[in-house]
DNA sequence: GCTAATTGGTTCACGATCGGCTCAGAAAGA
DNA sequence: TCTTTCTGAGCCGATCGTGAACCAATTAGC
């Protein structure tokens, strides 16, 4: 096996600058590094050069190394589309609002995800859905919960339709939701929507669109009444 | 019938990512793995092409093999909203992915428009209409359809929804679509676009659900093989 | 100001590993 | 017999890590 050196060193590389050493915003020089870590030099250029291209370091020949500090995010300067001003209304969106959203986006997302889904894509859901089922506390539940749905979106192989669930899911973090999460949680609950959870990644596994879209409905529906007190 | 190994070996293959072996992503060498089951390599290299084939794995002259996961992106288990990351990624969505999402929202959205618009946002969105008919050239057609699609999502009582399709909107006007919108536009084209919105219209104003629902869908997928080329 | 040391950038050769490909022969059904 | 499948072997090309040399820009010391 190719040993994949190069990804290890830009890994602790990462770690130490998040760690704060190298505070200086300076980075040791290559061949110190390569010394350092038992490591050739061109692999510590090749880790570097992974670090580069994420922008966390800027390198200057005969000056050296820097941690880049300033946040490369230039807010959008263009303003053209009131992109913000879209996000800033979506914040008010009431639960039944985000609810129905989740009706019409979420039955579509596992149809997609049934026919779409690689084989790798279906273990990361059924590994969320084992998650979720030996979590017993209300967070731990709600993370492994939420990780369900969003890796659903992630199997189907619409990028757009996985970026608008991340969009719902910060909404779902947000008041009032949150709070009308935790007053309708209690273990029936829970363990019923383990079941349908189940439900839907059978549905899957089995390649079956249409039902895995039925079993996405019919879950969503029971989480509507329950949180809307239907 | 000869022995097919090859898709036991395909399937044990499988087993063995599902239960999360190789949570690495790295799968061993195809000599490690002959040697290890005790097959021959090239009985391997079967069983490796069927899944690749299935999109379960990655393979990679001189590097190896690699499970096929969920793109890490997305919303990281950290918790951090990264709103602006969701964004960004958007921009990039494909014309392919867009329809898809506009097939699933628009119809939906007529739906409700049918059922919950009042008077006067149905007169609106039948003034958008005239002036789609009305306008010969291209921007302003482009203009006033954009319009009508946008007061018919006005008319559901569902800002959430409206917002998300003020977020389509602005997808739309970027590139490449713009382009492929201006390729495919002509006046033949355009006559067709106004009759599948009258259409609409009139289903709207019947106040039918699923009249109007189905126009929407007939509608879009008409613009769907025009831009798409289907 | 000039020189030497430092530092990143580039290139090469080498060996090891790994997937891609081909072929001849054995084995097992039809 | 004929076809399909598996086996075993060999060769190719790609990638990676190593080690080394040399270049170019910058800095430090004189």
């Amino acid at each position: 096996m190719p040993r994949l050196v190069a990804s290890d060193v830009a890994r602790t590389l990462r770690e130490r600058i998040m760690s704060g050493d190298w505070a200086d915003r300076r980075v040791p020089p290559e061949r110190a590094l390569a010394a350092e870590l038992g490591v050739a030099r061109n692999t510590v250029r090749r880790a570097m050069r992974l670090l580069s291209a994420d922008g966390a370091i800027t390198r200057h020949v005969g000056r050296g190394t820097f941690v880049v500090t300033a946040p490369p995010a230039g807010p959008d300067v263009d303003g053209t589309d009131d992109l913000a001003g879209t996000i800033a209304r979506m914040e008010g969106a009431s639960p039944a609002d985000i609810m129905e959203i989740r009706l019409l986006l979420e039955p579509a997302a596992a149809a997609f995800a049934a026919t779409d889904a690689s084989i790798g894509d279906l273990a990361a859901v059924e590994a969320a859905h084992r998650e979720a089922v030996a979590a017993d506390d209300m967070p731990g539940f709600e993370t492994w919960d939420a990780e369900f749905h969003h890796r659903i979106f992630a199997c189907a192989r619409n990028e757009l339709l996985r970026e608008f669930h991340a969009l719902v899911r910060v909404l779902r973090n947000r008041a009032p939701w949150f709070d009308m999460k935790k007053r309708s949680f209690s273990e029936t609950r829970r363990l019923a929507y383990c079941q349908e959870h189940g439900a839907i990644l059978a549905a899957l596994l089995d390649r079956d669109p249409e039902g895995a879209r039925g079993a996405m409905h019919a879950h969503l529906k029971t989480v509507e009444t329950n949180i809307l007190r239907r």
